[in-house]
DNA sequence: TCATTATTCAATTGATTACTTGAATAGTCA
DNA sequence: TGACTATTCAAGTAATCAATTGAATAATGA
C-alpha cells in the first residue's frame, strides 16, 4: 500500500472541483444551469461574457463533471450532472454566509430588505399552498419555468410583471420566487406587488433549492 | 439597486472559498483539522510540507474564515471554524465519488478493500455498541483523540497496534476508525487484527462525520 | 539581557489563469 | 453544392499563484 500517495492523489482530485468553482462567473453559470439545461449563446447572454469565454467556463466545469453536454442541431445544451452538485454550491453559500465577513457586508448593504420582506420558509410556503391560502409567483423567464418549478405556480416574469397584474388574483397573499436566495428578481417582484397594494412576500431561497428538498414540482 | 454588481460581487466572494478548497494539500489540512487543533509545526510534519508553506496556506484558509487561530505562548494553534466548513469539505468529496472518473479509479486501484472490508455505517454500529455487542477503536494519534471520539472507544494508534493487542478485548467484534473515508489507519487496523484472528470491520467514515451526524461523542 | 523557538513576512522563481482575437469545425438550410 | 451559424480550438498577454529561501517577529526561559 503506498497509502501516502493515495491519500494525496485522491485529495489533488477533489481540489479540481475546488478550482472549478473558484470563479465567480462559473458560480454564476451554475446558479443557471441549476434552473435546466441552457446553450452556451444563451449562458453568454446571461453571464454577460464573450461567446468564447463562455465555452471555456463551461468546458473547466465539464471536465470535472460538474456539467453534461448534449449536442442538438447546432447548439450544444448544458446543464448540471446531478443533484449532489446544486448541493455543493448551496453549501458553498452557506459556508461564505456564515464565515465571510465581506458576504455579511455585501448582503447588509444591498439586501436590508431581507429583514423588511420576511422571507417564507419552504415548508410554511407549502403548508399554505396546500390550504389554497397563497398565489406562487414564478418571476423567472419562461424557458426555466418551462423545465421544472413549483407545482402550482404561476410564470410572470418581472420584466413583464406591470403589464400583467391583471393575471394575479388580488383577493389573496403572493409568495414570489426566482433562482436562489440571492436572485434579485423576487426582491423586485414583491416591491412592484407591493406598491399595487397586493400582498406579498418572497420565497426564501428559490427554485433548485425546493426542488433539492424534495417538494413538489412539475414541468412543462 | 445596482443588482447585478451585487451579485457578482457576491459570488466572486464565494469562489474565493472555493479558491481555498482549489488545493489538495489544504483539502488534507482541513482533513487533520477535523480532528481538532494542531499547531503549524504540527501541520507541517502532517502534511510534509515545510514550515513557512504551511503557513501561508493556512493564512489563505484563514482569510476566508474556514479556520481560526489562536495563540498560546510561542505556538498558533488552528482549528476549523465551524461544522459547516467539514459538511463542505464532505460535499466536496461526495461529488467527486459521483462524478470523477479519476477519483473512481483511485478508489477501485487502493481499496479494493472498500468491497472486502465491508465496511460498517455509523447507525449501525451505534445500534450495536449500545446493546455492548462490538468494540470501538480508535486507530489514530493521541492528541486527536483526546480532542474528541466516538464514545466508548478505546484508543490504539495503528502504530502501536501489534504491541497492544492484549488491550483488545479477543470475545467480540472490533469496528475500527479514523479521520474519514479517505484515511488509511483503519483499514490497516482491520487487516492487522484479522490476521491475529480477530473479528473486525471498519466504520464507514470517520470521526467528524460521526460527529457531524449529531451521534454521541466525548472528549479527554 | 541573550539565545532559542514557532511563526510570519518579503522577494523570487516558474507555472497557471482569465480573457481576447481570429481561425477551424460541424451542423443546418437554401 | 455553398452560405450561415453555434461552438470550439489555438495562440498570446497580463495577472495571479505555489513553493522556496532567508530574514523578521514575538514569546520563552536561562
Amino acid at each position: 500500500m503506498s497509502g501516502h500517495n493515495f491519500k494525496s492523489d485522491l485529495f489533488e482530485q477533489f481540489a479540481r472541483i475546488g478550482k472549478a468553482l473558484s470563479s465567480g462567473k462559473r458560480l454564476e453559470m451554475l446558479e443557471f444551469l441549476a434552473q435546466g439545461e441552457r446553450s452556451v449563446e444563451q449562458l453568454s447572454n446571461l453571464t454577460g461574457l464573450s461567446v468564447a469565454n463562455t465555452s471555456q467556463h463551461l468546458q473547466q466545469l465539464r471536465r470535472v463533471g460538474l456539467v453534461t453536454a448534449r449536442k442538438e442541431g447546432l447548439y450544444v445544451h448544458y446543464r448540471v450532472a446531478g443533484d449532489a452538485i446544486v448541493r455543493l454550491v448551496a453549501t458553498l453559500r452557506a459556508v461564505g454566509e456564515e464565515h465571510m465577513a465581506e458576504v455579511d457586508r455585501l448582503v447588509k448593504l444591498f439586501l436590508d430588505s431581507k429583514d423588511t420582506l420576511e422571507p417564507v420558509p419552504a415548508k410554511e410556503l407549502w403548508q399554505r399552498v396546500k390550504q389554497g391560502l397563497v398565489t406562487v409567483l414564478d418571476v423567472r423567464p419562461p424557458e426555466e419555468y418551462a423545465q421544472g418549478h413549483i407545482r402550482g405556480a404561476i410564470n410572470v416574469p418581472v420584466t413583464e410583471l406591470k403589464k400583467r397584474l391583471h393575471q394575479i388574483p388580488a383577493d389573496q397573499e403572493v409568495v414570489a420566487y426566482c433562482r436562489g436566495p440571492y436572485c434579485l428578481l423576487a426582491y423586485e417582484a414583491v416591491q412592484v406587488l407591493r406598491k399595487k397594494g397586493i400582498k406579498a412576500r418572497r420565497l426564501e431561497d428559490g427554485y433548485p433549492e425546493w426542488r433539492l428538498r424534495g417538494l413538489p414540482v412539475e414541468m412543462g
